[in-house]
DNA sequence: TGTTGACTTAAACCATGGTTTAAGTCGTAT
DNA sequence: ATACGACTTAAACCATGGTTTAAGTCAACA
């Protein structure tokens, strides 16, 4: 299984067609061969490129920048210090990301248990209703 | 300090001003009101919601989705079994986006590793390379 | 041999979440 | 009086990240 379609690609990350072909057009799949029909060939290094641009997708790196780094991959090893430095600085922004929404989870959990505390007392005056 | 002005608000929360103008207008901000000259004016309660507002924005809870809870808020108390209800569901995707973040943070980790490491084995080739 | 089904392309279309612009109204300091 | 700065509105504009459509190609199976 040295090669897959386009549908397998999809099936594997449960992506759509359409976004893959998206992608390869804004250049975050590079270098993806055809067969004589010119369908679409994903290999197994590609695979795996696509699995590195799905991290940085998920983790919201724009697109402009997951192709800047998809460039610096094709350009070769002179690149890796402008990657590395790319995904730390990446790194750091994810963190804050991921605190903001961490602290505003806070925020809205503290209002969860403010409506449940509500609910409950509705619940009593309720039955104390029924009760008359 | 009963009301402020929108430039206040917009100071406070480190906010466009338009975004604040444009949240109106979309709903999530209720009840605005305005001195005689039309300037709008933010009461402390206002301000308690938009607080809430951007907790929902921070963690990716679509406008059309806050519109419908604010309703619920200015709707009064016999909304808050459904507004509890939706706190808890969007808590649930918030988890699930920050554990997809996360995840995919570990894969970028494992990147930065590996990038660190081809660093460093590419400076002893090059003090290699001095030395001859 | 012809008809599916999987694929191709370019271009049009879309939703989301704002931002910017243009034209106008006030309040206040000079 | 006037000029400035803070505000107002409606409408136009924008970037991002796709999705959908239309028209066509090809392989394989009946």
């Amino acid at each position: 299984m040295k090669y897959c379609s386009i549908s397998e690609a999809s099936a594997k990350f449960n992506i759509p067609e359409s976004t893959l072909r998206y992608y390869e057009k804004k250049g975050l799949l590079p270098l993806i061969e055809r067969d004589e029909a010119g369908r679409r060939l994903f290999s197994e290094d590609q695979i795996a490129l696509l699995q590195t641009v799905l991290y940085l997708k998920n983790t919201h790196m724009p697109i402009s920048h997951i192709k800047q780094y998809i460039e610096w991959v094709v350009e070769g090893d002179d690149t890796i210090e402008l990657r590395l430095e790319m995904l730390k600085k990446h790194k750091q922004a994810v963190l804050a990301e991921i605190a903001l929404m961490s602290g505003s989870l806070k925020g809205i959990d503290e209002k969860i248990a403010r409506y449940i505390k509500r609910t409950q007392e509705r619940k009593e005056k309720n039955n104390g209703k029924e009760e008359l």
